[in-house]
DNA sequence: ATTATCTACGCAAACGTTTGCGAGAACGTT
DNA sequence: AACGTTCTCGCAAACGTTTGCGTAGATAAT
């Protein structure tokens, strides 16, 4: 009804006797108008309220100020952290976001890319789905607009990737535990060589030669799909050792609460008898009893500076693409299932 | 470097030799068109990979088929619930979604509103921001786009309205709870008085009132922000009494929590001394020992639901705003907190 | 005085699409 | 044979912005 037609250009131009070209110019500090007109028409711009019509601007410059991110499950407490930091920098910058979940699904992934792109995204920032394989359909989507990846990442891929650093994250709570006196401590990991995984794996190792410790492959337990019942499970297998081990550090915060769950049923005192350290922060490792110990990732963080190098990217193109990563510390947190007073 | 120049309606009319409006028109399948000529067009458009440049079509149309989602905080478990219901069945419609989080601040909410409809979105779905007072921004959005409300909502604001049946599922987890045997239950709710707050009371009422239970006042707990901590506090309070409840239901699942929490620290026996039932069915409440009794909202429905009314509601317009709820069923997961065998 | 340089602005095309209007061809009607 | 319809299609304008180029006037250089 009220048709409230938005002031345009062409308004400007009218009321100040200017041309549209000019008022354009003004608008956005063209050195060729003079520095009085730029203000009249700034002026009167804010006046009138004036706001550029998006898509005569993305029509015209092909830059629509929308991101595209893609990430695995919008469900994980991680991820939404991440997407904190990912909104209110975008916001910042005078970025919008469009958000997809791609559910470790490779071929949606590949669909969402190709959609983005057909929306006009700027440039897309995401988690690599679970085995994702063919790089080939991402590899394309570089050679168009900038791309990003956070999290799950891929060496394979030469764009700017923004994780934690795992192995140094790992090597740091497995130290710990060494330091309140444990000398054999398990790992419960996964088996697909996921990036992660296997990165946290070298930390872990490290940490046992670094303090002269024997690496022993019966309490090196690795699963498929990482998850709160396979932690318990697992964790039924290190009770059955007859060696049993004096520390468990479970990769993920979810098989970790698994262990604490076997090791309550079992009335196997944490963390006396053994002591617990997982990894997220997730918001779990509060609720569960004792509370768990485990390495903080600083999801907003990781969610700003991927974004800040994704539309640094977006605004100032590079000729050459490659691999730089970017890493950002992780702290370690002390909680009930590994403190030694 | 490789300019991939997408194809155009210009390209097609060239290879066609037919002018640019009739393959237009030939795409969009309008009746002014040949059906034999339609399906020239089609087939070489999908040859070509023809896909319209949604900025000139935005341009000319107002129509973006991007729709705006507000929610207060993107890191509660139950709103990425809705989001997934959202990303699909947008996503099945055609739709993509940009996001935002308003931080529960008023003020940054209507800045969104504002800058969401600058990038011409086509529709917008949102939970208010808690106590959010200045209705009028939002009703000024309303004769520009159309707008869904879910989960926190206001009636003075003629649209419509996704929720779940609070009322109801208050009742029935305070029936429930009946059931098992107990007289005396106590509820923790918000003083303030937020529209679910206040409905799920009023099932509570209603649920001791149709068995002939008596109410005390002294066993209706309110806090201003509710939250694990909050019901820790409330839950000692509670044990402090002379006369006891024999049950808690809480308004969400972290107070339940916190509830557990409490009880358990003072060796309260759960469920026969004192039973509890939350509110949402956190991820948590799985984690907590003994496992919590709560309603399960089914987020997905809510977010697709929604999201089904608001692009019916963009593509068929309607002359006048009237408020309009959609009520979604709950149904409560009964465990530990409150089993009796 | 003539020419070159600079400043400040306007003209008009272009981006890709949709759409009102008009018009030729084919057909049937009288 | 003249006329009215219907079916297909093309012409051209329009959406709001950016930008290459042109240019009038002012200033400086020769």
């Amino acid at each position: 009804m009220s048709k409230k037609q938005n002031t345009t250009l062409k308004d400007l131009a009218l009321a100040l006797e200017l041309s549209i070209s000019t008022v354009s110019r003004a608008l956005n500090d063209h050195p060729d108008i003079s520095i009085s007109t730029r203000e009249r028409v700034k002026l009167l711009a804010t006046k009138l309220h004036y706001t550029p019509n998006l898509f005569a601007k993305g029509f015209r410059t092909h830059r629509t100020h929308i991101l595209g991110v893609i990430v695995p499950n919008i469900s994980h407490y991680f991820t939404t952290t991440i997407l904190k930091g990912v909104l209110s920098e975008s916001e910042n910058l005078g970025y919008r976001v469009i958000i997809s979940e791609s559910k470790n699904d490779e071929i949606k992934q590949t669909e969402m890319l190709e959609t983005m792109i057909q929306f006009g995204v700027d440039g897309i920032l995401m988690a690599l789905a679970r085995k994702t394989k063919s790089i080939d359909s991402i590899l394309q989507i570089q050679n168009r607009i900038p791309l990003v990846l956070f999290d799950k990442v891929s060496d394979k891929i030469p764009c700017t990737q923004v994780v934690i650093n795992d192995e140094e994250a790992a090597y740091n709570a497995v130290e710990h535990l060494i330091n309140t006196g444990k000398t054999r401590i398990a790992i419960i990991k996964e088996t697909e060589q996921s990036f992660n995984s296997r990165k946290r794996f070298e930390g872990y190792l490290r940490a046992l030669k670094e303090h002269n410790l024997p690496i022993d492959e019966k309490i090196i337990l690795s699963t498929e799909d990482i998850s709160l019942n396979k932690g318990k499970m697992l964790t039924n297998n290190l009770l059955s050792l007859k060696n049993r081990p004096d520390a468990i550090f479970a990769i993920t915060d979810s098989a970790a609460i698994g262990a604490i769950k076997a090791l309550n049923k079992f009335n196997v005192e944490i963390p006396n008898e053994i002591a617990v350290v997982g990894f997220s922060n997730n918001i779990n490792s509060t609720i569960i009893n004792p509370s768990l110990s485990t390495v903080d990732q600083p999801g907003e963080k990781i969610g700003r500076t991927a974004i800040s190098y994704l539309i640094d990217e977006i605004e100032n193109p590079k000729e050459t693409l490659l691999t730089k990563t970017v890493e950002i510390k992780t702290n370690l947190i002390v909680r009930d299932s590994s403190f030694v007073p």
